[in-house]
DNA sequence: GGTATTATTGTATATTTTACAATATATTCG
DNA sequence: CGAATATATTGTAAAATATACAATAATACC
């Protein structure tokens, strides 16, 4: 290598992951408690330095699956942050992702350095390491974003729901309240749920109906341009 | 350092700055002629490696200001691009930047290993090195979900400008036509645009108001939730 | 059967979007 | 000066969408 390049080529990159979650006590987000310096023995993001023989993306995926054993999880990239001193061991780059997952469907497995694993409410996150706390408030504003514009709720909820946890769902995200009826007719209108004739089973009052998300449906709207506005 | 960490500390970080301007041929781009290896003698995107004792987003105007005598242009992060032999010097991830700006409040300076710098109409954009023709392609897409989203477009047109020029420039990024009338009435009723009482001159034919850009107005619409949807 | 609890639904009004073409104002040219 | 040329500007009716608002339905439990 030209030695005048080897000053560039000092850097290490890391990866910090936000993955959503939602049950009936609202927005969760994944946590790790770290086993590892620094911040040794403090809940922070999952997330760490890569390995540079794998490609960005993949290096996601098996930085969560690693610690959380989280695996096949869409994920998405948010953002990097590259504040000097962020890192105390030298000089890393963050590139923060973020995934919606449905809690029920994945089993969390900490492990590697990672000693425990866990979901924290969203009102109830502690002080995190790093820039965590930042990055964090800034996949949260892009939740609200793309939970607007895209149909991404439902990756947050069992494949059957009703009505009320998707207006539940969406209210919690937004910080909002919605009016039942409109809301219903609003999300009813786009016509990509549907109606599975189920009902909900082994509740104290009326059931409700299932629904499920029909993404064959939302393709076929004649572009990516879904807006939810209520 | 722990010597475990050494491997993950051999990387280099680069800027690569995505710069829209607009004039009445249309959208363009500013490209620099590669004065350096790798890929000398091509026209790229303003980029290169940053050194380690700044932060991110200052080291992105600082790459932007030497390669091409820009300076104090808003940019913002769009994504970051880390496939692992997208560099032939190693491994180099990228952070991509956008800006909009007004070309004819600008003068581009070519310097430090940047020996021109030009600007393309976005349809005549030449094969680029490293995965910048991607990048480009990832710009284009946020600079239409941005200026549909926050009134952006007026960054790049001049401090005066008619609605006829604004339409222009509308149409020409998200590639359709709107109805004259139409498009006026929206725009004029988000009422963040004002009547500046000036008249174009030196045109052959009925000159046009000038209007101004308020962001005063804007900023006190109630949310940063403006939707442009015709 | 009555009570408690949540689910479900409709309608009238206001607002916004859409489709559509004639008139106005400047310059240039003969 | 009048005609021709070129672009700028404007209104309205119909359709679609958003909003505000409350009574009835279905289940479990006692």
């Amino acid at each position: 290598m030209d030695p005048n390049l080897i000053p560039f080529f000092k850097a290490a990159v890391s990866v910090d992951n936000v993955v959503f979650g939602f049950d009936q006590s609202g927005l969760k987000v994944l946590l790790i408690y770290r086993g590892a310096d620094p911040y040794r023995n403090c809940w922070a993001l999952p997330g760490d330095l890569i390995s540079l023989d794998s490609d960005l993306s993949s290096s996601a995926e098996k930085v969560l699956q690693d610690l959380t054993g989280l695996d096949k999880v869409y994920m998405e990239q948010i953002h990097t942050f590259g504040k000097v001193d962020r890192h105390p061991f030298g000089r890393v780059f963050t590139v923060a992702y973020f995934a919606l997952i449905k809690i029920e469907d994945y089993n969390i497995h900490p492990s590697s350095w990672a000693e425990e694993a866990a979901w924290f409410p969203i009102s109830e996150i502690p002080d995190l390491p790093f820039d965590h706390n930042e990055i964090l408030l800034f996949a949260k504003d892009q939740l609200k974003t793309k939970i607007r514009r895209q149909p991404s709720g439902f990756e947050l909820l069992p494949k059957y729901f009703t009505l009320t946890e998707l207006q539940k769902l969406y209210e919690s995200i937004l910080e909002t309240e919605f009016d039942v009826r409109n809301f219903r007719k609003k999300i009813l209108s786009m016509d990509f749920i549907t109606d599975t004739g189920l009902k909900q089973s082994s509740v104290t009052h009326r059931p409700a109906k299932l629904f499920k998300y029909n993404a064959k449906k939302y393709s076929k709207l004649s572009s990516s341009d879904f807006a939810f506005d209520l």
